[in-house]
RNA sequence: GGCGGCGUAGCUCAGUGGUAGAGCAGGGGAAUCAUAAUCCCUUGGUCGGAGGUUCAAAUCCUUCCGCCGCUACCA
């Protein structure tokens, strides 16, 4: 039986330019559609660009054209940046497309015909200079002492008609939830965060605006559009195809996995599952938040110019490199720097040193001393078995590992093994066997070319063009690629192609 | 203010009741197949402070200090 695999990562929003944080978590999300897709799994894999709202409005004015253009190419270098890190999504939404919009609005009707909308008021500090909301503390205080919005504009208390989606109906269904799937929000500080706010009490959630026009209309009152989450959350059925069930995606509901970054955990873990209550649709598996990057040591902001495209860094560095460099620095979940000396560091001991140097001597040495030509497998000593035992619990090991989002874990669990090679093809010294005993050289080469097959096997979904590389100069063909395919051995006497180096050093250029 | 997290070797972190761990960095040695990469050994910590529970605490409790996050409509 074929498991279905849906992974998404947030649609981002088209007010600014992707960055590495865009490129962070759909790179996770692409490791975990890679490795089910490799696992036998039916995998659909979403990404995509969240392009209503005011600010997509202002920023299209600033920058002198109209919103739908403004979104148009701040979508097309989103997708440009998903292709430049070889993400392997399946379908890109945006939400101005016309089958976003007609899924989003049947999903409001679902809701609404339900009894979860109804119509109020908002209230607020706007400024009518510039039309626009703000929040109590986002107010400053004026030269005349009273509170001004923060452009310096003036702002009143009013109120403007919205509809609200009766979220304070949800707060015991969603900690029931919490309760019964523990699994269900993950790492373990997002979830007490979330717990906790719901805990505190939950109010009703407006969910639509009328101070401008840059959304979805709501059904049976085009004096508004939908606000924010309900149209951005609406994504992740919009692309299977709700509200037809028969449509061919809609088996793949519901989503196994919601990579989100952390800032927008709460809308997962706690909008999106109440509007999915409400309209009677069942809950998502899992919402799993990544943290912030920082950059040096300081966070990355526009006005520290410090905003990293990571398009840039894999120019310098290479894609899988970088792809490397940010699920191993730290534990997936928490935050974590990135640094020009610690990337280097990343790639140039464990890729160059421990991984590119192991396929490199281990590859010579058979193209050497055999011909290029694959020896048999063949009788094993105690510490042939030993280590490729170590390989051969990787795939049931790295499972378990990405089911938790522990990706850092899963690359620690590979390098352990890979440390193991080292020391093995060491003790072993084949380079010494070449003289004493050429059969039993034979034998050890064969078993490292076997460990170095599962660990390139292994690592495919982390770095897929090196893997790539590293598996056709092991002359693994395409169908031998799989978890499944490593049970069996590769038949002896294949001619090897001759051995390149994968994963160069990097030198830091001469300083001037 | 309320809730939560963190504070363990120079650095990044693992370890949740039973004689302190990994990687990197540092020191010594071996090997020379390989991208001068690798392997072996090794230095190094009163586990933030204090008090308590226990035969036994980094691990449980109390308190203090320091850092951080969350505290709703901000993408």
């Amino acid at each position: 039986m074929t498991r279905r695999f849906y992974v998404t990562t947030p649609i981002y929003y088209v007010n600014g330019a992707p960055h590495i944080g865009h490129a962070y978590t759909s790179i996770a999300a692409d490791v975990m559609a890679r490795f089910h897709r490799l696992a036998g799994d039916e995998v659909f894999f979403l990404t995509g660009t969240d392009e209503h709202g005011q600010k997509v409005e202002q920023a299209a004015q600033a920058n002198g054209t109209d919103a739908k253009s403004f979104a148009d190419k701040v979508s097309a270098d989103f997708r440009n940046m998903a292709d430049a890190m070889n993400i392997s999504y399946d379908d890109f939404i945006r939400t101005t497309e016309p089958r976003h919009i007609t899924s989003t609005q049947a999903l409001w009707k679902k809701v609404a015909d339900n009894g979860a909308i109804y119509l109020g008021a908002y209230e607020g500090w706007y400024a009518l200079r510039d039309e626009c909301f703000y929040g109590e503390d986002e107010l400053v205080p004026g030269p005349d002492g009273k509170k001004v919005a923060p452009t310096g504009a003036p702002v009143e208390w009013v109120k403007e008609p919205s509809y609200f989606f009766k979220l304070s109906e949800y707060q015991d269904r969603l900690l029931e939830l919490y309760e019964n799937n523990p699994d269900f929000l993950g790492p373990h500080g997002a979830r007490n965060e979330i717990v906790s706010f719901v805990k505190q009490g939950l109010r009703d959630l407006s969910i639509s605006r009328t101070s401008f026009k840059w959304g979805i209309p709501v059904p049976g009152d085009d004096k508004h559009v939908m606000y924010v989450w309900f149209d951005a959350l609406a994504n992740y059925l919009s692309a299977l195809g709700y509200p037809d069930t028969n449509a061919p995606r809609m088996a793949f509901w519901p989503a196994n996995l919601h990579l989100v970054g952390k800032d927008i955990a709460r809308f997962h873990a706690v909008y999106w599952p109440a509007f999915l209550m409400a309209a009677g649709i069942e809950l998502p598996r899992k919402v799993f938040a990544n943290g912030w990057w920082t950059i040096e040591g300081q966070k990355m902001s526009k006005s520290l110019g410090n905003v990293v495209d990571p398009r840039d860094l894999v120019k310098e560095f290479g894609l899988d490199a970088v792809r490397f460099f940010l699920l191993r620095e730290v534990p997936f979940g928490g935050d974590s720097d990135l640094s020009r000396k610690a990337l280097i560091m990343r790639n140039n001991v464990e890729l160059a040193n421990d991984l590119g140097n192991l396929a490199q001597r281990t590859l010579s040495l058979v193209a050497r001393n055999c011909g290029g030509i694959l020896p048999e497998r063949r009788t094993l000593t105690e510490e042939d078995t030993h280590l490729l035992g170590q390989v051969m619990v990787l795939p049931d090991l790295l499972k378990s590992q990405i089911e938790r989002c522990a990706l850092t874990d899963a690359l620690e669990d590979v390098w352990k093994v890979i440390r193991a090679c080292n020391a093995y093809i060491d003790h072993q010294a084949p380079w010494a066997l070449r003289k004493t005993d050429p059969e039993r050289m034979k034998d050890v080469l064969r078993v490292l070319v076997d460990a170095l097959r599962g660990i390139a096997t292994m690592l495919q979904p982390f770095m897929p063009q090196s893997m790539e590389r590293m598996l056709d100069q092991l002359a693994v063909t395409a169908e031998e690629r799989s978890f499944a395919a490593l049970e069996t051995p590769l038949p002896g006497g294949r001619q090897l192609p001759a051995p390149q180096g994968i994963f160069p050093r990097y030198v830091e250029p001469e300083q001037a």
